[in-house]
DNA sequence: CCACAACAGTTGCTATTACAACTACATGCA
DNA sequence: TGCATGTAGTTGTAATAGCAACTGTTGTGG
């Protein structure tokens, strides 16, 4: 994609961040960690649990027969291996998944939500959608809502591929 | 404000999160991700300072006498108490700053940038914003820029006080 | 002026995460 | 077939973060 293009439709020239830019990423930053926090703070208070366990599990939730392959759940949660071990230990041992072997290859396995676990993200929910409602969404108008989404969505895809 | 009035400016009525909002959350998590880990590896690959390093160290340059108390440090980079003590001890222990104490208030100390602080500051510049440029702002056109500095600056706002 | 609440910062402890090394299995190509 | 290379997941170790408890200091209402 030449510059000229780029710039034609108000994309930035590559190279340099310009002031405009530089602005969004600074708040971009900062209100995902005040949002980030208030949430967490909330979840804690309510004695639901935190939002890595609520992301892991919703993901699960979403994916046909509710398992996933440990290496493709962390790949949709943004964690190491290694991490993602870690984190499905805890969720297992509170009974909120169960691994399961892969008939089709011995090395892997499946994490599998149980019903506890399902049961955990409906406790969660509430709480967590009513943090997204009042630290974020609130304060969007419906332009807003779709500039994000389509903007972050091409920076997000761009992003995740190394 | 009234709910009416909120809906008249394509604002979201309390209480439920929309699918549109719902997709611009989803965008906002998995883009502030991505991105970070992607810039993260970027500086340790260079060899420079991490974000964190980074966030404390740029704080100072651009307060008065480039120093601030540990307490406004916190605040600014959104980090415990306790969290920010043991930052800045590894701070301190690099060189990149200096403790001093506050003669106005015996309970307290500045945290003051040090000359060396300045220069990992220069090093690390030029991988971070060649970052912030790659992974975010070359996706977004002018339109996008300006609306997610808004919204999003009125979300942390709102987001901060707890 | 002085007890008492609030604040600033540190420290002990625990939880969570990543990196690197390792085991076990799968796959490709010769 | 058989070995080399790659992939899936786990584990040892170390770094970083938070909470709660503690010290020392400030400031305030009686």
């Amino acid at each position: 994609m030449s510059e000229e293009r780029a710039r034609e439709r108000g994309e930035q020239p590559s190279g340099r961040v310009d002031e405009a830019r530089m602005a969004a990423w600074q708040v971009f930053l900062g209100a995902h960690a005040a949002i980030i926090a208030r949430i967490e703070r909330d979840l804690a208070a309510a004695g639901v649990i935190p939002l890595t366990w609520y992301d892991v599990l919703i993901e699960l939730y979403e994916a046909p027969d509710r398992r996933l392959r440990l290496h493709e759940l962390a790949d949709a949660v943004v964690l190491s291996r290694s991490g993602l071990t870690r984190l499905v230990d805890r969720l297992a041992a509170a009974g909120l998944l169960r691994r399961e072997p892969d008939p089709a290859d011995r090395r892997g396995a499946f994490a599998v939500l149980t019903a506890e676990g399902v049961r955990a993200l409906g406790r969660a929910w509430p709480v967590y959608s009513r943090g997204i409602d009042r630290y974020f969404a609130r304060d969007l108008n419906d332009e807003e809502a779709r500039a994000i989404t389509a903007a972050l969505g091409r920076v997000r895809d761009a992003a995740r591929e190394p």
